[in-house]
RNA sequence: GGGCGAAUGGCGGAACUGGUAGACGCGUUGGACUCAAAAUCCAAUAGUAGCAAUACUGUGAGAGUUCGAUUCUCUCUUUGCCCA
C-alpha cells in the first residue's frame, strides 16, 4: 500500500510557497486587511515547543483569514538584543552578533520547516543597525517632547559582577549569577515618562473588548490608581523644618498615628549628612533590595531624629519622626505617617521601637473594646477611638469623610495616586541599542544629531572585563560635539524598548528615512490579533501601549491609540519530569516505560522517579526538541497534535502517544483519500447524495464557528469525526456524483491545520485553482428530521425521531404509541406539560 | 493577605442562549489477522445492579431559583496564576 511520504510532500509545498511568494503581502486598499502577529522570539539557539504552539495557533488563524478573503499580514522577526547573547559570547569567547545571527539562521530554517504562512520578506531583527537606527530617532523625538529624562535612581547592584541587575535577576536577595548579596545603589539613569499616561493607559483598557479580562485586571492593578490625600504635618524640633508633606490612602486612621517615617532620601536627610550614625544607618538600608516584596518581607529598621510631628486632627498629640528603610522616595513624597494598628509594616516597626499601637478600626463583628494585638488589622469595619470620626464605615465612608474634613480645615487635599512608575530604560550592557547621547566635561547632555545616526555598537570589544564593556572602549566613547570634548552614554536601552514598536516596523520593514510610513500604518494597524504568552501581560504589553501613545504624542495623529485590537494568550507546553535515584534530572530521551514502570533506557534496573508535569524547561530537562519531532512525524502531524489535546489558552501536556496518534491519523487520512479518489473521482453519472451534502454543510458550520472562537482543539475533534464518517460512507455508498465536490470542501477546511497534506490531496484531485473558505447554507442546517426528547418529571425517558416543527398534539400522539412510555403514563394524572419547540417535551405526573 | 480563574470517566477534554452530560482523542479490556510480535482492523469502555431489556447514582461539597442546572445565585473546600 502507498504510504504518505510527509517529508517529500511537505518540502515540495514549502518550496512552492516560497518560490511563488504566496505569503508576500502588499497594501491593497480594495481589500480588507487582517494583521496577525505572534510575539517574536528571542534567538536563543533553537526553537522550542512553546514557539511551535504559539506560531501554529497564529498560522491557523492567518491561513483561515486568508481563505476568507482578507489581505493578511503575517510577519516574523527577532528580538535579538539581550543578555543571553552577551553571556554566551563571554563564556565561549565569541562575538554576540555572530552568535545571534547564527541562531537566527537556525531558527528561521526550523520555522520554515513548520510550513508557517509567513511573509519572510518583512523579516526584521532588532540588533540590525537599520532597525535600531530608527529606535534612536524615536528616543531623540521623545527627548524633544519631554517624554525622556535623566535622574538618579536606585538599582540592584551586584558588587561581584559590578553590574546592575533587573528585579527578576535578584533571587532571594542575591545575584542570580554571582550569588553575591545585592545592594541598593544610586545611578544616573534614563527614564521614559510612562506615568504621564497613567490615566490614559487605564482608560484605554475599557476599549480593549477582545483582551482577556485577566490581563486587563493585571494592568489595572499595575497602574494602581488610588485615592488618598496629601497632608502637611507640622514639625517641632531644633532643625529649620516646619512642615513635612505626606501622602496617604488611609487618612481615616489618623487618630492611630504614632510615628512619622521618612525615606533616607527625604530632603530632611540633608541635616544629617555628617552624622556618622545616620551614615551607618544608610549603609544598613542599602542592604535591602528595591523590590516591593523584599521591602515587605525584610526587617524594618529606623533612625530616630530629634524632630516631632503634630497630629493634624489632634494638635495635642506629638509623635517621633524616624527615617525608615521601608519608605521609598518614589511613593508619595517619601514620607508616610505610621498607624501601627492598621498597617502591617507600621506594626512591625512599632513593635521593634516600642511605639504606641492604638486601635482605631474595629471589624463589624467586634465591639468597641476590640484591640489589635498580634498583627495589624487592615480590613473593613467601623472607626473607633477617633473623636469626631467615630462610627464611620471603613473604608468607603471613612476615607471620603475624613478627606472632606481635612480639606475644610485646610490641612491637606484630596489626591489621586498611581503606582505606575516611570520606566527606567538604562542597562549597563554591551548587547543593546546604544542611547544616542553624550556628555561634556561638565556633565551636560548633548544629543547625537540625527544625521549622525545610528550610533553603532563598536565591533571588537573585550567582554572579559567586569561591568559594562562599553565603559572601557575609550576610542568609541570619546567624541567631539560642537567642538566640545564629549563622552558617549555607555548604557544601552532596555530590550523592552525594541519590542515596544516592532509591530509598527513590520508595516514598513524597508523604509529608510523613518521607522515606518504613516500611510502604511494607517492601513495595517492595529494588529487585529496578537498572540503570545501570558508572561508578557504587564510589561511588554503596557510598554507597547505607551510607545504607541508616545510616538503619537504632539505630532503623528495616528488613527488609533491601541496597538493590539485583540489579544490571545496561549498556554504553555508541559511534560512530566524525571529524576534518577540521586535526584538528578533526566531527559525523556533517557527514560523508557516497561510494564507501567519507568526505567532508565541504558540501564533498565534503575527506577526513574516521575515528577509532576511542568512547563518544558532546559533546567528540568523535560524538553522535547521540535526539530526531532518534525523530522520523525512531519510538520502537519506536529501542528495537529500541538492543537489537539487542550484549548489553546490552557497548558497542554506533551504526550508521545498523542503525537503518534496524530501522525497515524494523517496516514489514515491518506489511505482514505486514495479510496475516495478511486471510487468517486470519475463518478459523473451517479445520484446526488443529500446525506453527505448535509454532513459537509454541518461540518463547515461547526468548523467556521470553532475557528472563529479559537476552539482549535474542538476543530481537530471535528476532523476526527469527519474521518470516522467518511470511512463509513466510502464503504457503504456508491454512484454518488457529489461526493468529490463535498470532499473538496472538507479538505479546504483542513488546510489551516494540515496545510501540506490538504493541499496535496486537493491537487491530487485535479484542483488547482485558488482555494476559498467554503460557505455553508444556514437554512439547510435546520434539518427536516430532528431528535426530540421525551421527559417525564424532568427525566429523560425516550428520544423520538420526528419531523421539524412538530406540534405538541402530534408528539402526544406519538407518545401514546410507545410501549416504554405507557408504563410511566398509564393511570397517572398529567399535572402539566412543558413543550419546547424542536427540543423536548416534559410531562409532569403525580407519582 | 488581596485580585482573577478553575474543578466533568483511568487521563486530556466536549456540551449552542438553562433543555439527550461524557463528542473527539489517549489509555485499558476482549476479538480478528500472524508461527509470534509490532502494525492494522473490529467491538466494549462513567459507576452500581442485571444474561438482558432496563433501573438507580453521577459534572469538587452543601443549599437555593426552575418543569428542568455542568450552565444562574449564595456559602464552603481544594487548586492554579498574578499582586503583595
Amino acid at each position: 500500500m502507498e504510504r504518505y511520504n510527509f517529508k517529500e510532500v511537505e518540502e515540495r509545498w514549502q518550496k512552492k510557497w516560497n518560490d511563488n511568494k504566496i505569503f508576500q503581502t502588499e497594501v491593497d486598499r480594495k481589500k480588507e486587511k487582517f494583521y496577525c502577529l505572534e510575539m517574536f522570539p528571542y534567538p536563543s539557539g533553537k526553537i522550542h515547543m512553546g514557539h511551535v504552539r504559539n506560531y501554529t495557533i497564529g498560522d491557523v488563524l492567518s491561513r483561515y483569514k486568508k481563505l476568507k478573503g482578507f489581505n493578511v499580514l503575517h510577519p516574523m522577526g527577532w528580538d535579538a538584543f539581550g543578555m543571553p547573547a552577551e553571556n554566551a559570547a563571554r563564556e565561549n569567547n565569541l562575538d554576540p552578533k555572530e552568535w545571534t545571527n547564527k541562531n537566527i539562521k537556525t531558527m528561521k530554517k526550523q520555522l520554515k520547516r513548520l510550513g508557517l504562512s509567513i511573509d519572510w520578506e518583512r523579516e526584521i531583527s532588532t540588533c540590525n543597525e537599520d532597525y535600531y537606527k530608527h529606535q534612536q530617532i524615536f528616543f531623540l523625538e521623545l527627548y524633544e517632547k519631554g517624554l525622556v529624562y535623566r535622574k538618579e535612581n536606585y538599582v540592584n547592584w551586584d558588587p561581584v559582577d559590578q553590574t546592575v541587575l533587573a528585579n527578576e535577576q535578584v533571587i532571594d536577595g542575591k545575584g542570580w549569577r554571582s550569588g553575591a548579596i545585592v545592594e541598593r545603589k544610586k545611578l544616573n539613569q534614563w527614564f521614559f515618562n510612562i506615568s504621564k499616561f497613567s490615566q490614559d493607559l487605564l482608560d484605554g483598557l475599557n476599549r480593549l473588548d477582545n483582551w482577556p479580562n485577566k490581563v486587563k485586571v493585571m494592568q489595572q492593578n499595575w497602574i494602581g490608581k488610588s485615592f488618598g490625600c496629601e497632608i502637611d504635618f507640622k514639625i517641632k524640633g531644633d532643625l529649620p523644618v516646619n512642615n513635612i508633606r505626606c501622602f496617604t490612602t488611609r487618612p481615616d486612621t489618623l487618630f492611630g498615628f504614632s510615628f512619622l517615617a521618612l525615606s533616607i532620601d527625604h530632603e530632611v536627610s540633608k541635616y544629617f549628612k555628617n552624622d556618622n550614625k545616620f551614615i551607618k544607618f544608610k549603609e544598613e538600608c542599602s542592604k535591602t533590595g528595591t523590590t516591593e516584596e523584599s521591602i515587605a518581607v525584610g526587617e524594618k529598621i529606623g533612625f530616630k531624629t530629634n524632630l516631632e510631628a503634630y497630629n493634624p486632627l489632634n494638635p495635642n498629640q506629638k509623635v517621633p519622626v524616624y527615617f525608615a528603610n521601608f519608605v521609598l522616595m518614589d511613593y508619595g513624597f517619601g514620607a508616610v505617617f505610621g498607624c501601627p494598628a492598621h498597617d502591617q509594616r507600621d506594626f512591625d516597626f512599632a513593635k521593634k521601637y516600642n511605639l504606641e499601637i492604638k486601635t482605631v478600626v474595629r471589624p463589624k463583628d467586634k465591639n468597641s473594646d476590640y484591640k489589635v494585638e498580634d498583627e495589624a488589622y487592615s480590613g473593613p469595619g467601623v472607626i473607633i477611638n477617633s473623636d469626631f470620626l467615630n462610627g464611620l464605615e471603613v473604608p468607603n465612608k471613612s476615607v471620603s469623610e475624613t478627606i472632606k474634613i481635612i480639606e475644610k480645615k485646610k490641612l491637606g487635599k484630596k489626591k489621586t495616586n498611581y503606582r505606575l512608575k516611570d520606566w527606567g530604560v538604562s542597562r549597563q550592557r554591551y548587547w543593546g541599542c546604544p542611547i544616542p547621547v553624550a556628555y561634556d566635561e561638565k556633565g551636560n547632555v548633548h544629543v547625537i544629531p540625527k544625521s549622525k545616526l545610528p550610533v553603532k555598537l563598536p565591533e571588537k570589544i573585550d567582554l572579559s572585563v567586569k561591568g559594562n564593556p562599553l565603559d572601557s572602549q575609550e576610542d568609541w566613547k570619546n567624541i567631539i560635539i560642537d567642538g566640545k570634548k564629549c563622552t558617549r552614554e555607555t548604557d544601552t536601552l532596555d530590550t523592552f524598548v525594541c519590542s515596544s514598536w516592532y509591530y509598527l516596523r513590520f508595516c514598513s520593514p524597508n523604509e529608510k528615512s523613518y521607522g515606518f510610513k504613516k500611510d502604511e500604518i494607517d492601513y495595517w494597524m492595529p494588529v487585529d490579533q496578537y498572540i503570545g504568552g501570558i508572561e508578557h501581560a504587564i510589561l511588554h504589553l503596557l510598554y507597547s501601549r505607551f510607545f504607541m501613545r508616545a510616538i503619537d504624542y504632539k505630532n503623528m495623529k495616528f488613527n488609533i491609540k491601541e496597538p493590539f485590537q485583540s489579544l490571545f494568550t496561549q498556554g504553555m507546553v508541559c511534560h512530566e519530569t524525571y529524576k534518577d535515584e540521586n535526584n538528578n534530572w533526566l531527559s525523556p530521551e533517557d527514560v523508557e516505560k516497561i510494564n507501567n514502570n519507568y526505567v532508565q533506557k541504558n540501564n533498565p534496573n534503575k527506577i526513574v522517579k516521575v515528577g509532576p508535569s511542568e512547563s518544558m524547561s532546559k533546567s528540568k530537562k523535560n524538553v522535547i526538541d521540535p526539530e526531532f519531532i518534525v523530522n520523525n512525524y512531519g510538520a502537519d502531524a506536529v501542528r495537529l497534535f500541538i492543537l489537539s489535546d487542550s484549548p489553546p489558552e490552557k497548558d497542554v501536556q506533551w504526550s508521545e502517544q498523542g503525537m503518534t496518534s496524530s501522525y497515524k491519523f494523517i496516514q489514515k487520512l491518506w489511505l482514505l483519500h486514495i479510496d475516495i479518489k478511486k471510487k468517486f473521482l470519475s463518478e459523473t453519472e451517479g445520484h446526488i447524495d443529500l446525506e453527505i451534502q448535509n454532513f459537509t454543510n454541518q461540518l463547515i458550520a461547526k468548523f467556521t464557528n470553532n475557528l472563529e472562537k479559537f476552539n482549535y482543539n474542538v476543530a481537530v475533534a471535528n476532523m476526527y469525526e469527519t474521518y470516522n464518517y467518511l470511512i463509513k460512507i466510502t464503504k457503504n455508498k456508491k454512484n454518488v456524483k457529489n461526493f468529490i465536490e463535498n470532499y473538496k470542501k472538507i479538505l479546504i477546511c483542513f488546510t489551516p491545520f494540515i496545510p501540506h497534506f490538504a493541499n496535496e490531496c486537493l491537487n491530487d484531485l485535479g484542483f488547482y485553482e485558488e482555494i476559498k473558505w467554503p460557505q455553508y447554507d444556514k437554512l439547510a442546517l435546520e434539518k427536516e428530521e430532528i431528535k426530540f426528547v421525551i421527559q417525564i418529571n424532568g427525566k429523560k425517558r425516550d428520544i423520538l425521531n420526528v419531523k421539524k416543527d412538530i406540534k405538541e398534539i402530534e408528539v402526544m400522539q406519538e407518545i401514546k404509541n410507545k410501549k416504554i412510555l405507557k408504563k410511566y403514563l398509564s393511570q397517572k394524572n398529567i399535572k402539566k406539560i412543558i413543550f419546547v419547540k424542536n427540543r423536548l417535551i416534559n410531562i409532569l405526573i403525580n407519582e
